[in-house]
RNA sequence: GGUGCGGUAGCCAAGUGGUAAGGCCGAGCUCUGCAAAAGCUCUAUUCGGCGGUUCGAUUCCGCCCCGCACCUCCA
């Protein structure tokens, strides 16, 4: 079954198709928008980056992993990193490097594997520039009075496909006067000129008569999917706040710029939401991996609650789909032991496989999953087990909660429990049981010994 | 106001013009001295409300109620 996913374009499910796939140098291109690296990602992003992470698994599943090239900017320059940098009173590099690394190590925890290419806009300003000028040369863009350059809207007529958004209702909710220079306020920049009062020292040359500063953030997806993956792409992906005006914006400079079209295929996931409303900063309702790994969550469990919804609705985060997230990854590694190591003839879970080929629906291949577990089909083996996980992209064994070790003190009250177990003084085991667990360890009986590990909440 | 999405068991969540996947929680049982783990079994005559189309609708159509998101730099 073809890889079937909805196109935002089109509204439709579409087949995802490599162009030439007799061309043995032909791969499926895939462009991902990135994170803006000033903060903390919180787990509405992250919602975002493992869904496109199980596409991209898909697709090395179906054209095999040499045929798809994966690219997932950083955004290192824009209003927000710049002030970041300004409050914290540090270099602009100083932040976004400390970001990226923070949000590369949520990634990892994540199991998201890693693009083939994390272009930073910082490091493709030239790339820009050039696509500026032409931009200014075809006639699409005007250099404003204070040396910042605009795309001219009127000079695309197409714009708005995507959102369904026109051009007249974006005036009527345009309220806020505008301060800068453009002839029309739908207009969008593609290069702001410098400010010294608001840019700090954050300033490259500008586009051919245009003034020093730096480029607007729409175009830097346009120059580094161009530079890295060609004039027409295969597959463009984000959330779905970015369909207006970002995606929007996408379309009309490349396609302006380039003559054809940009991306043959548009795809959004949804927003995640807590408490009913999505997330953040201002109403203070956001989640990091960090705070809820501190918390004692796994990874792996995070993912799944991520996973646990259709990636094109809105999932509302709780702590609950948390545990339930955790009991059910318990479930699918005890399961996972119990399967054979042989080769398997019959691909038993070929379902979970399928239900991801129809349009990304986890949740569906979730419960393809658990049903075929609780089928205790006699034909499974880790080998079918464990390509359908990845696909899903569940590291089971990173799961397990971290091996802390118990206290001496602990320790040695198990110890003295597990004589009086074997002397068969249960009434003094049940008591060192109890003082085990008033300590914060719950000892767990095996066959010939036991474990200590932390009372769960 | 414009655009889009959604309302399915205690919670989460798939799905279909032919009579409701799955996960969590809960209950019972088995096994263990106890506990935990594991295994087995059970848990929506019903899919926001009212009409319509149909032999048949949760699934299609209309109206209504409720919730959410986006509308110029938020994944």
């Amino acid at each position: 079954m073809a890889l079937r996913l909805h196109d935002s374009l089109t509204r439709r499910l579409q087949d995802l198709r490599r162009p030439n796939p007799d061309d043995a140098k032909d791969v499926f291109t895939f462009y991902c928008c990135g994170p803006t690296v000033y903060a903390p990602a919180h787990i509405g992003n992250f919602r975002t980056f493992v869904v496109n992470d199980v596409l991209r698994r898909l697709l090395e599943l179906e054209y095999g992993a040499a045929k798809v090239r994966h690219v997932r900017n950083l955004t290192d320059v824009d209003d927000r990193t710049i002030g970041q940098a300004k409050k914290e009173g540090r270099p602009l590099g100083d932040i976004t490097r400390h970001w990226t690394k923070l949000f590369h190590e949520d990634c990892a925890a994540l199991n998201c594997l890693v693009p083939h290419a994390e272009p930073t806009a910082t490091g493709y300003i030239k790339e820009q520039v050039n696509m500026i000028e032409v931009l200014l040369q075809k006639g699409n863009a005007y250099r404003a009075a204070d040396g910042s350059v605009y795309f001219k809207l009127s000079t695309f007529p197409e714009y708005g496909g995507l959102s369904r958004i026109r051009e007249r209702e974006l005036q009527v909710t345009n309220t806020v006067a505008d301060a800068d220079h453009k002839d029309s306020v739908s207009d969008f920049a593609l290069w702001k000129a410098y400010k010294p009062e608001e840019d700090g020292d954050v300033r490259w040359p500008g586009p051919d008569g245009a003034a020093p500063g730096r480029p607007g953030w729409h175009i830097e997806c346009s120059a580094m999917s161009k530079a890295l993956l060609g004039d027409t792409i295969d597959l463009h992906s984000g959330g779905v706040d970015l369909l207006f005006p970002h995606h929007e914006n996408e379309i009309a400079q490349s396609q302006c710029c380039n003559g054809t079209t940009f991306a043959r295929h548009w795809y959004h996931s949804e927003h995640l939401l807590v408490d009913g409303t999505t997330m953040s900063k201002s109403k203070g309702n956001y989640y990091t991996l960090r705070d809820l790994l501190d918390q004692g969550y796994s990874a792996p469990a995070v993912r799944y609650a991520l996973l646990a919804g259709h990636p094109r609705k809105q999932l509302n985060f709780t702590l609950d789909s948390l545990h339930a997230a955790e009991s059910a990854i318990r479930t699918l590694h005890a399961y996972r032991a119990t399967l054979p190591t042989t080769e398997d003839v019959n691909d038993v879970f070929r379902p979970v496989q399928e239900a991801l080929h129809d349009d990304l629906n986890t949740p569906a291949a979730f419960g393809a999953l658990f049903t075929i577990i609780n089928r205790r089909e006699t034909d499974a083996t880790r080998a079918s087990f464990d390509r359908a996980l990845f696909a899903l992209g569940l590291d089971l064994d990173a799961a397990s909660p971290a091996q802390t070790t118990a206290p001496s003190a602990v320790t040695a009250l198990a110890e003295q429990r597990w004589a009086a177990k074997q002397a068969k003084d249960f009434a003094a085991a049940d008591a060192l049981r109890k003082e085990i667990t008033a300590a914060g360890w719950s000892m767990l009986d095996r066959k010939d010994g036991y474990t200590l590990e932390p009372v769960k909440k």
